[in-house]
DNA sequence: AATGAATGAGAGTTCATTCAT
DNA sequence: GATGAATGAACTCTCATTCAT
């Protein structure tokens, strides 16, 4: 019992720790970018010698993957309970939507840290994650893709363009859009902003005539 | 009249030599992004010693500037020649789609550039590009702001989403799979290209209904 | 009395630690080199905590001193038993010659150590010994020269050469293949070895004639 | 001639750096050992700016080697011309070992380099410029066995002992009292240190009675 | 105009040592 | 007595920028 308050007194402790790191890497990489942040600036804004950090994460770079890592992991935990709430599949998608903007909302670091501080251009990025075994969001991405699928057989979303260019249409909107919302956050109301997005997207996804 | 013509060779030769530094600049850039090119590297590649560069171009960020500038202003150029050869607004814009997919296939350079060697996000950019007085992506927006108002006024364009914010949407699908595009290129004919955007795009800006 | 034993009980304990300590950084030493050492190695390999080290050294360097000397110490003990055990001069030195080899084959992380782990050459660091006021190299070596000086007188050494050139003759030759022979053990047999080295160095030392 | 005579300059530009830079590297690492020195050290006692050594050497560790490899060069070269000057093989190791000894008596700062900076062991070392191709001494080395065996056929030297066994202890005497005659330069005149040492090998080397 | 050697500030990272627990 | 997290100075090495040639 004493051993394994004593553990968990310690994991806490360390966990603690390891979040403030991360909110000072956060925040220094946003207002810099990634390789503008210094290792001494983060540690002065996380209130630590910088040989500390060197603690908790192995180096620059893991510092990063864990900040990104973090964020993302809570926003597909947010995107998969909502997706569950519903059974259409074309709500699914709407519904993880939702999720992410809402987290975007809430979470405006993680958009700009996502922009502004990524070493490199997401998809290199993604290929980096998956490289040292994150690859959740492969796993996502399918199952938006099948969902799209099953919109399709439905004749509830066009045919002619490919489930994968689908998916990525639906990123490119949003992924700008996030960005553009937590650039400038509060300009519109979170839900506005959805019905904004949710028309655009549906529109490109219907696609029934072309102008 | 002799010292007019001194002075252009001259300055022929010194367009040349920046050409020349662009180009390098670009390939190591696109390369190793921007922090991770060191002006040796571009120098080598250039065929020039690291030294010539402060010559022609004031800073390593001065000479990142000058080379999406370069690009930008024959994208543009591209988008409006292309655009003046319509008349009704809906099709200009398209049109300019249309030179801005065909600019990106054959300098498959500018997007990597755009994407991969950013030293800021391209927003910061934007506005860093304005402080030092290249305002024509500016012009450009409003111009083709003022193509979609024309497009609501007929009916055309959905109404329930300000014009702004369809530029958005335009831009961030564009941009997008610019970038797909650029990354994985020849996996689609051009043409093939366009149909697919404009498809997701026109279903976006038209918008009658919702899935 | 009950003091006195817990007393010893304690310093029981506390030679112990100190010995496995020993053990540790002899092991980490030998593989890596004084500077390449890391305390916190040595500690992980001591199954300690490196602060725990400095309860027990001062520092990093008398660390290494201390275990340079229990080493010493045991290889002149036996040096002298052996050398107590007879009575001639040329014997003795002979026999201390056959302590010393069989020590090594013993102890071969001894010579490791004094060979791939000083941090300074060896003679700086006699030096330093007998600043910290230990002298027994330097007692050791008058009696071995005073040996010496008796051979001469007796004929048995040549005495062309000062006893105390003809005792770093001996230390070159033993020195240099204790650390070959530590480093390719069980190439040859001790006894071998010890034939090899005597007939080397008696020829060096008798010196009758010059090729 | 213009171009040809300005390379030259720029070479032997180059070339004096490099040698001022190995000087100063010399005078540092002996005062200090190899792991203590530190380039800013180096430099300032160069008289340069920390970086500018990264020009003349990709590392520090590549700064040691060529200094100890300028020495060997030196030290091999003039072994070789002596033992081309006589024909007998054991005077062709003896003319090798006045070489040696003078070279030491007016490059004191080679062996204490070779003594006191090694950041390994020299056997180490001798396999780690192996690597990168430099091989002289195991060639030097295989032709002064050659010579002892001759020795051994003709009868003038042991031969109950093999011949590496015999370089080795060749070695281990020599090096051995350089380092001493290099820590205390001057104590006795090189013509005497020859005859002292050559008195001790050449003994160890006949061999014929054991005392 | 062009060079490229030199600079020097500053980066990421390591590690002997300390001290609150 | 033992811990081990934290320190912070010091390390090697990089590179945008300058300036004598």
């Amino acid at each position: 019992m004493t051993a394994t308050k004593k553990k968990t007194l310690r994991e806490r402790r360390h966990a603690a720790t390891t979040e403030a790191m991360l909110e000072a890497a956060e925040h220094v990489m946003v207002a810099q970018g990634y390789d503008q942040a210094t290792m001494q600036q983060i540690a002065e804004e996380a209130g630590c010698a910088a040989g500390t950090f060197y603690l908790y994460f192995k180096n620059k770079q893991e510092l990063f993957e864990a900040l990104l890592v973090r964020y993302l992991e809570a926003l597909y935990d947010g995107c998969e309970a909502r997706m569950a709430a519903v059974e259409d599949p074309i709500e699914k998608i709407r519904q993880s939507m939702v999720a992410a903007l809402e987290y975007c909302h809430d979470h405006t670091g993680f958009v700009q840290v996502a922009y502004k501080a990524m070493p490199v251009r997401h998809r290199a990025l993604y290929e980096r994650l998956a490289e040292i075994g994150w690859t959740r969001p492969q796993q996502f991405r399918r199952r938006v893709e099948g969902y799209l699928r099953q919109g399709q057989k439905q004749g509830r979303v066009r045919s002619d363009v490919p489930a994968d260019i689908l998916h990525d249409f639906i990123d490119a909107v949003i992924f700008s859009f996030m960005e553009m919302f937590s650039a400038a956050p509060g300009r519109r109301g979170a839900r506005e902003q959805l019905d904004l997005l949710w028309g655009l997207i549906s529109g490109g996804l219907l696609g029934k005539e072309v102008l």
